[in-house]
DNA sequence: TTGACATATGACAACTTGTCACATATAATG
DNA sequence: CATTATATGTGACAAGTTGTCATATGTCAA
């Protein structure tokens, strides 16, 4: 979290830094970026810069979350639209997701989901701040469309679907035109989370 | 990949680098860790460790590779126990790998676990090779007990368990006793893989 | 013994980060 | 208005990082 200096500060710096860092951060991976371009770009001093910022880290988080809020605004429509229905909105939404992505300045989520490790997926989903998620995505979800096991558990489901989304999202950036075949494969995943993976014969 | 020097280097020297990074990047993540601590520690000098790795990175997947043989063999031995039931298999090996992790000097496979990038793991499924992976244990899974969609998938449905895995090691791990929740929680995701999300009536 | 090739070395340039004594704003108070 | 606090800004600095390269020392074959 940034210091309160650095919320105090006017727009204008603010803008310049985070504008800075958004550019730092959207040509190299998180260790490849470096403060002191950060700094020389957006003009201001090394000292500073720590007066605002504990560490790099501190600062990539801050920008992430900025970011990303509007991907959670999205998902939020598109599972209203579907009424609840969570593999309907994961279907929809990874179309919407890939070009905001794809089409953002230079690169910035792309390098963010090489970023991400497991460890930190398991904390905060891609950075959205597990409260959001909670908060405004789970209680919108229909569970009655759910058996009971996965209803004690939607959050494990949203996780699991929120990493197949990634994955998916990964390997569509990879190439440089939506691949079908791809996205395909990412529909049939969820089937396999809809239905299961047992023959229908020992279930019923 | 180490280059033909290193390979050709004599046991003891190659086993006083390999101990050095061993522990380095136990006490130290990816990042953090130094190849000049490692280099003082194995008593080389900073040119022959670059004539013998690229860099950090390739030093470090060598070593992981190494590390992790003995994982996949138990993985297989597991399968194989269970007459190839993939989920038995997995809920079999949690607590074996738990301990594998735990035991093992310092800390090698927790730092492991937290370096891991989800772009990482849809490459190489932690740092088993894919081509092990694929050869070895997926050739073991019986697909009888499976539906048609599953088998066409066995390869994500694998990968989604592995994730579930390494998510649940992480939890273990966090804490220093062999968590029973979370133990139970995990058999539950497996459950949610096995018999799916939706309501049953609705499938049959 | 003399090449020829394989290894080893550490000084070097070019970076990195976080700190800190000091300088300069801006606000508040006598 | 002058003075005193408090908030910000600054860049030199120490202590580290990495990868390279000219040079030195092995080793083996002709």
């Amino acid at each position: 979290m940034p210091s309160d200096t650095f919320l105090r500060l006017n727009e204008d710096k603010k803008k310049k830094l985070l504008d800075a860092s958004f550019k730092e951060f959207s040509l190299n991976n998180f260790n490849d970026a470096s403060i002191n371009r950060i700094i020389k770009e957006a003009g201001i001093s090394r000292g500073s810069f720590y007066m605002y910022f504990v560490d790099k880290k501190d600062l990539y988080f801050y920008l992430l979350e900025q970011y990303s809020e509007i991907l959670i605004d999205n998902m939020k429509e598109d599972l209203i639209n579907n009424k609840g229905d969570l593999f309907k909105m994961f279907q929809d939404n990874i179309k919407r997701t890939y070009y905001s992505f794809k089409n953002n300045n230079i690169n910035f989520f792309k390098k963010s989901l090489e970023n991400i490790t497991i460890m930190e997926e398991s904390k905060k989903t891609f950075g959205f701040r597990d409260e959001r998620l909670l908060r405004e995505l789970i209680p919108n979800i229909n569970l009655s469309l759910l058996n009971d096991n996965a209803k004690h558990h939607i959050e494990v489901i949203f996780a699991i679907n929120m990493h197949l989304l990634m994955v998916t999202l990964i390997k569509l950036l990879r190439n440089s035109n939506l691949d079908e075949k791809i996205l395909n494969d990412y529909y049939e995943q969820l089937n396999i989370l809809k239905y299961g993976c047992l023959k229908k014969e020992d279930l019923c």
